[in-house]
RNA sequence: GGUCACGUGGCCGAGUGGCUAGGCAGAGGUCUGCAAAACCUCGUACAGCGGUUCGAAUCCGCUCGUGACCUCCA
């Protein structure tokens, strides 16, 4: 069966069929974090989403490289030449090297990573580490006259490149309607034009984060790193390329300008963007201040959560929404997903030591065709899930003798979920109850021993017996002590 | 101000010209020693106003409302 995969193209507007370059190798970019803070819920619905890209185009049967950045050359914080580096500025704060900072955040966003299941990148590069790479690019792009020097900078002549090439045209600007709204800031002299972007600043001798190149001690500007290293890993031209909403413009505009200018190509054919997590109708940001870590999400501790949720349950929350919508963050709705999510995980566990029935009175291959349509057109995680739960509805109707089920249908209908729950969507397997069960012994233990112990009192030694008998069976051994009833787990 | 999205039943969210989305909550029922779970049934929702059409939540126009981007941001 040969996938029809559909991908919203953000820059042709349209849903188109999905072409490898080179098949069966895919290439995949995605615009990593800045790692000077902690990610927060809006970040990680945005790798999320990308992970369920990387997940179905793995399954699928594709080779993908998965490359995703990590931005540690800190953008700047104020506008031109009066900011400072966001990794200088916060290794100042809180009196660390830069690097110190980088690796911190960058250790914190594994972690956190990890927590939602969300799977490493084939390479993680970093901006820092490609320093080389990026003055290169800078040359390439001197050289091609699409770019001037000024006062040890190099700025890009977004004119000149509009000349030959739409400026703007992923994120539907044109030129004169910038102009029109470019507002005047300090320390622009050295452009040519407002709308001209660094891709080399000077370093003033205040700022820490600093390499020699050809044009002086400074740092790669703003959106050179992405194109760099993708160009470096995956080639002038690959297959998909990534990003939050809040990255059309002017990031991936000046990617693609970067990448013609250098290159000659554009880059990516197929350009993605994630919709924003919101709060209360409003984009969770850092700059907001209404995003909290995933250490308060799961405790609950943080003014807009009423409790804590697993990060299954967040996850399962999200990808109930289709990446490119927006989705509305509410307790509300984070509660219902906790239920859902339970309920469609207890089916499928329930899957587990189930007999086959006879004929199954039930279409497997409806449903699994129905799982594949549904992420073949442009990922639709909702529409999955749904059809999940019918698949569940199934199972349960299996389990109490309601529906039949032959042994070939048992096991395709164990694959599908194992397929499209964990492989695709990732979710993990009875995450939750198995942390809760540990802690759950003691008291269930405590409760057992005093029914045995009362068996005890009232003489009844066969039912205390038959306690202690079956709990040796689960490897739970009980001794009898002047002091009361221990048991100890094998 | 410019550009672009979006507005679906109590809540969250798919769909995008005619056919049940789904989840959560709510109502009734089956089952059950009780309770829970499970199963069955139940909502004539598509911001408003016009238009196109045999037929529109779905296309077009206007109005209202919300948001994103235009500055670092997933």
């Amino acid at each position: 069966m040969t996938a029809k995969l559909k991908i919203y193209n953000t820059l042709t507007r349209q849903k188109e069929n999905f072409e490898p370059i080179n098949p069966p190798h895919v290439g995949l970019y995605v615009c990593g974090p800045t790692v000077y803070s902690d990610v927060h819920l809006g970040n990680v619905r945005s790798f999320l989403s990308f992970d369920i890209v990387y997940r179905y185009l793995s399954f699928l049967g594709y080779k993908v490289r998965y490359v995703r950045n990590i931005t540690d050359v800190g953008h700047l914080v104020d506008d031109a030449d009066s900011g400072e580096d966001k990794i200088a500025k916060k290794a100042r704060l809180e009196q660390l090297e830069p690097m110190e900072v980088v690796q911190k955040y960058t250790n914190g966003f594994h972690d956190v990573m990890r927590l939602f299941n969300i799977l490493p990148p084939s390479i993680e590069p970093t901006a820092t580490a490609h320093i080389i790479e990026q003055i290169e690019m800078v040359k390439k792009i001197l050289d091609k006259g699409f770019a001037y020097e000024s006062d040890g900078s190099v700025y890009f002549d977004v004119r000149k490149f509009n000349e030959s090439h739409p400026y703007g045209k992923l994120s539907g600007r044109n030129i004169d309607d910038l102009m029109a709204n470019t507002r005047s800031l300090d320390g622009q002299d050295h452009k040519r034009d407002p709308l001209d972007f660094a891709i080399w600043k000077r370093a003033e001798s205040s700022h820490i984060m600093r390499w020699p190149s050809p044009w002086g001690e400074g740092f790669p500007g703003w959106h050179l790193e992405c194109s760099a290293m993708s160009t470096k890993y995956l080639g002038a031209e690959f297959d998909i390329h990534g990003g939050g909403m809040d990255l059309k413009f002017p990031h991936h505009d000046c990617e693609i300008a970067q990448n013609i200018g250098a290159t000659g190509k554009s880059g990516p054919r197929i350009w993605m963007h994630g919709n924003m997590l919101t709060v209360n109708g409003r984009k969770m940001a850092k700059s907001e201040g209404n995003g909290f870590t995933p250490e308060e999400l799961i405790s609950g501790n943080h003014k807009l959560l009423e409790q804590g949720y697993s990060p299954m349950t967040v996850r399962f929350f999200m990808l109930q929404c289709h990446y490119a919508s927006t989705l509305d963050f509410s307790n509300e709705a984070l509660r219902a997903a906790e239920k859902g999510y339970k309920r469609l995980m207890d089916a499928i566990d329930g899957l587990e030591g189930l007999e086959p029935s006879g004929k199954s009175d039930f279409d497997l291959a409806a449903l699994q065709a129905a799982c594949a349509e549904a992420m073949n057109d442009d990922f639709n995680t909702p529409i999955l899930i749904s059809v999940l739960f019918e698949a569940a509805k199934i199972a349960r109707q299996i389990q109490s003798g309601d529906r039949s089920c032959s042994e070939e249908d048992l096991t395709g209908l164990r694959s599908l979920f194992d397929d499209y729950a964990f492989t695709v969507l990732g979710f993990r397997k009875l995450e939750e109850s198995k942390g809760k069960e540990e802690e759950l012994t003691p008291g269930l233990m405590d409760l057992i021993l005093k029914l045995r112990h009362s068996a005890k009192l009232s003489k009844d030694y066969a039912t205390a017996d038959r306690i202690r008998n079956a709990l040796q069976e689960m490897g739970i051994t009980v001794k009898d002590t002047p002091q009361g009833s221990e048991y100890k787990i094998d």
